[in-house]
Order: C-alpha cells, then structure tokens, then sequence
RNA sequence: GGCGCGUUGGUCAAGGGGUUAAGACGCCUCCCUUUCACGGAGGAGUCACGGGUUCGAUUCCCGUACGUGCUACCA
C-alpha cells in the first residue's frame, strides 16, 4: 500500500447529496489531489430497497458542479470496472465462502421472527447487548450448531440464508486513524455482523473490504458515524487480505445541527430554511422538490470553500480558500475531531466573499437566466455585465443581483414617498424642471457631468444637495438603494434618466 | 442500557503548562454615504465541572457532566 495515493467516495443512490456526503468528497479530493493520486467514485446500491432512480445521475452532476471530476467512476470508466457494486455481486459471494472455508464465517438461517424473538429474551433477561454473538450464536439456527448435514439439507432445499462473519471473543482490535490516532476496540462488544444477504447481496461491511482491495484503495475517508463497525472491517481485511494491505483510515467528523441535537439532516434545513443538499433533489416518486445550494443561488467555488473550513482550518487566519489552494494546503492532521454545527450565516458570508472575489463572467450566464426567468428579456451581455460590477458588492446569493439591480432594466413600479413626501415643495419641483432642462442639453453624458450640473443648479437655487440627491434617487431607483447615484444615470443613460425623473414629477409633482 | 467518539465565546475556530486566550461569522456603537451595501475603527462575549500532577494549569492525568454516533439481511 505504499504506493500510488488512492481513495474513494462510495455514496449510496438512496436520495439528495447532503452537505456531508459533499464534505466527505472534498476532503477525499484534496487529499488525492494533493498526493498526485488517484479519486475514485464507487457507487454502493447494494440495498435495492433504497434504490432510487435518477439518484446516481443526480450524485454526479452535484461532483460535476463542485467542480470535483473523478478519476475513475461508473461514468468515468477506468481499470477497475464496473463502479457499481450491483454489477460487481459475483465477487462477494467467492470471499464470503473463502471465509467459512477458514472457520472466519458461518451460515444463519435465522428467520427475522426468530431474530426478534432472540432480542426480546435478551432484553427480558436484562442483557446490556441485544446482538448476535458469541453469547448466542450457539443457540441459533446456523451452521456453527447445526451438524454439517443439516446444514447441507436446509442449503439444497433452497432455504434463505445469510453468512455471518464469526467474531471470536477476548480479542483486542488495535486501530490507527489518521484523525484520532491509536484506539482499541473489544472483539467481545463487536457482532457477528451479516456479510452476505438472503439475496446474495453483499453488506456494505463485506463489499467496501473486497472493493476497496481489488480496487487498491491506500487511505479510506468516512464519516465518524462507521467507527463503531471499524473492528468488523479490520477482522475482515485481517481474514481476507492481510492487514498490511489495508488502507490508511480517517474518520471524518458530522456535520451537526445548528440547534443541537444530532447530525444535520434534510429536515432540518426544511425546518431552519437552509438548503442541506448540493442542488435541488426533485423526489421520483412523490415529485417533491428539495432546494440546493446551487439553486439558491451559491458559487461553487462558495460551497466548497464553507465545506473545507467545516472541521478543519490551516493554522492561520486564512478563510477563503479556491480549490487550487485547498489542495496545496490541506492536511489530514488539520482536521478536527468534533462535530461542527453548520451555520448558515457563515455560508452566506463566503458565497458573498466569492461574489466579490471572482470576475462576474464566472458567473454572468447564471445571473441572466435569473433574470430572463423574472421575466426580464432583451438583455444586453455587455449591459448587464455593467450593472453586475456596479452591485456585486451588495450581492449575497445570485437572485440578490435582481432584487439589487432590477431597476437597471425597468422603470420603478412604485417610490419610497415617505422619504420624498414630506420635504417635498414647489422648490424642489422647479430644480427638478431645471434640471430636465439642463441634463436635455448635456453633450457627453457621464456621471460626473451628470453630478456637475445637478450640484450647479443645487447652488444657483440653493437648495441643499443631499436632499435633492435623496430625491433624484427615489426617482430612479425606487427606493433609496443602490450604487452611486450618477453612475446610475450614467448606466441607464440619458432617455431613461430624464423619463423616470418625468415620471416621478407626475407622482409627486402638484 | 451497552460500546465508541468528542467538549476553547451564540457559531466556526487558533493556541497550548506562565499569553492582554488569535481570527472569522453573527450582534452592538461609531466613521464613510443625506440611500442600501462595501470598507474602516471600536465594543460585548469563552477555555463544561470536580479532583489530582506542578512553583504554576485552558493546556497533562483521572473522574463526572453534557453532546454525539453505533447498537438492521441501511449505508
């Protein structure tokens, strides 16, 4: 395993990609691509319950967007095909019963009554462990009690079985993580976890060692919710391939709950009004649609960065971080061991910090159709590009730059009167026909002719400057909003200057 | 219940036996702007608790509390 840098991000097509599920991407990606290795994206649908259609497309046009292309995929190909562990059955099945051939396994031909039944009389009898263990495992319906013949009857007489791995008792299981350094595990606390199930499928337990081997995985990132099964898939890499071919683990910290109270799920974001997975997830079945990141308006380059700084920092004061930098600078021993709790606010902050930071092109395309779905059409590119430079330092999510920049394009529909009404006279409606007037003979319009002429007539009628800028402004814009007021003259020109000024004179004129 | 993992301001966090315990988000005040932002200057607010070890613990050790995860023929 000394070799080249190979890891992977093994998703379930089961729904949305949570927030989590994008992190445990990233820190996978970076660690890959900071090691010139290998990022592999193995697709787990091994439960056919789960299954959803579209689920998988879905995973990968999130990684897409992120801007996080695997190297090897289902869609990707590579040397190590087929990705999809549903195509890959065959293989499991051959380990499984290399596994009973050793002694290191067994079949369970217990029924799920029986199963039931089992755990209520351990509970009855006040056992602290309602597992599948040593304690039990010979007072159950398996191969380990069963004389070989039986075992061999009920097998030819088609009866539904699984295989169970055999976890011997009084064992301690030494384990290193790269996140939390050395622990130990009791074998005596550990089940005889299925391997196999009735329908030939392997479990997860079973088919991450055998892929991760065949697929020459060197270091394995995971959510800290699998520490508690690390001892079955150490027993197994142990029984199976050795543990000196066994990949270097990390146990990733959760991405909690803003409130408290468990790890963050998808209800919690319909519930606090934040989205949790990467983009919008419309459910197959009852059409119901979950918001996205990316829908809400959020830069990739955002998303990633909010992620990367969940549970883990540089050391120094840096906060914003592009992917190329992430790379550069992340390391696995930086990474915390707590669980963080996802604040929204923050999130917000870096999609605003990328706004800013990132020429508008990048993200000019998107706007526009923002716009064109208000029902904004015959939009200029190079207008509009105009108008997003002059507002993207008011802008946190990308609809910002219509609800920010709408009246570059249309006339206000309505004005802020309580800001005009009550200073307004027939002073103030003589300087605004003068500078009709005015601004109608003005050759070269640009804001600081704009500006010299409007403060000229301020003078000559002396009339106080900033109210009337306060005015032109409501005129303008609507509200009192907005860049600079003769930059936005400038902007929407002349014609529209002088109409929305007309306009606003009929409103408030007599 | 059992087992695992964790615990620095409201949140994300740096730090680590002796410090005024960084910084960011959010909040508050002020400046800029007769607008909204951006930007700038300030402010409030923290080492979960109890024992050790030590001249000295936020930092090391042990407990407790709390949080969180697992305890499926789900991943």
């Amino acid at each position: 395993m000394a070799n080249k840098v190979r890891v992977r991000f093994a998703p379930s097509p089961t729904g949305g990609l949570h927030l989590g599920g994008v992190r445990t991407v990233l820190f996978n990606y970076l660690f890959a691509k900071k090691h010139q290795g290998d990022f592999i994206v193995r697709v787990e649908d091994t439960d056919q319950t789960r299954w959803v259609d579209g689920a998988e497309k879905y995973i990968f046009d999130c990684l897409d967007w992120c801007g996080l292309v695997p190297d090897e995929s289902v869609i990707h190909g590579g040397p190590y095909t087929p990705y999809r562990q549903s195509e890959r059955k065959p293989i499991y099945r051959q380990y499984a019963e290399q596994l009973i051939q050793q002694g290191n396994a067994y079949y369970a031909f217990d029924t799920s009554a029986e199963l039931e039944a089992m755990r209520e009389k351990l509970k009855a009898a006040g056992s602290n462990s309602l597992q599948y263990d040593h304690h039990i495992r010979m007072s159950m319906n398996n191969s380990l009690r069963l004389l070989p013949e039986e075992t061999k009857a009920l097998i030819d007489a088609g009866t539904p079985y699984v295989i169970r791995i055999k976890v011997n008792s009084n064992e301690l299981i030494p384990f290193s993580d790269m996140i939390r350094g050395e622990m130990e595990f009791d074998t005596n606390t550990v089940d005889d976890k299925v391997l196999l199930k009735a329908d030939g499928m392997p479990t997860y337990h079973l088919a991450v060692v055998i892929d991760d081997y065949l697929m020459k995985i060197s270091h394995a990132f995971r959510g800290e919710e699998w520490l508690p099964s690390a001892p079955v898939h150490i027993l197994l890499w142990k029984y199976l391939f050795g543990l000196d071919q066994m990949p270097h683990w990390a146990h990733l910290p959760l991405i909690l709950k803003p409130d408290g109270n468990g790890k963050l799920s998808k209800r919690d974001g319909d519930r606090l009004g934040f989205p949790v997975y990467a983009m919008d997830w419309i459910d197959p079945t009852s059409k119901e649609v979950t918001k996205g990141f990316k829908e809400l308006g959020f830069l990739p380059e955002a998303f990633i960065n909010l992620l990367a700084v969940l549970g883990w920092n540089d050391g120094t004061e840096q906060e914003v971080f592009s992917l190329e930098e992430l790379i550069e600078k992340f390391s696995i021993e930086k990474v915390h061991k707590g669980g963080a709790k996802f604040d929204f606010e923050k999130a917000k902050w870096f999609n605003q910090e990328w706004i800013k930071k990132l020429p508008i092109e990048n993200y000019k395309e998107r706007v526009k159709e923002i716009f064109l779905s208000k029902g904004v059409s015959n939009i200029d590119d190079n207008y509009l590009g105009e108008v997003m430079n002059l507002i993207k330092e008011r802008c946190i999510v990308l609809p910002d730059f219509y609800t920010q920049g709408l009246y570059f394009f249309d006339s206000p529909s309505s004005y802020d009167e309580a800001s005009v009404k009550p200073k307004w006279d027939e002073a103030k409606k003589e300087y605004f026909n003068s500078l009709i007037d005015q601004l109608n003979q003005l050759e070269s319009w640009d804001a600081i002719s704009i500006e010299t002429i409007f403060k000229q007539i301020a003078t000559e009628k002396n009339s106080k400057v900033g109210e009337l800028q306060m005015m032109l402004r409501v005129f303008l814009v609507g509200s009192k909003m907005g860049p600079g007021l003769f930059i936005i003259a400038e902007t929407i020109g002349k014609i529209n200057t002088l109409q929305r000024i007309e306009n606003a004179l009929k409103v408030f004129g007599a």
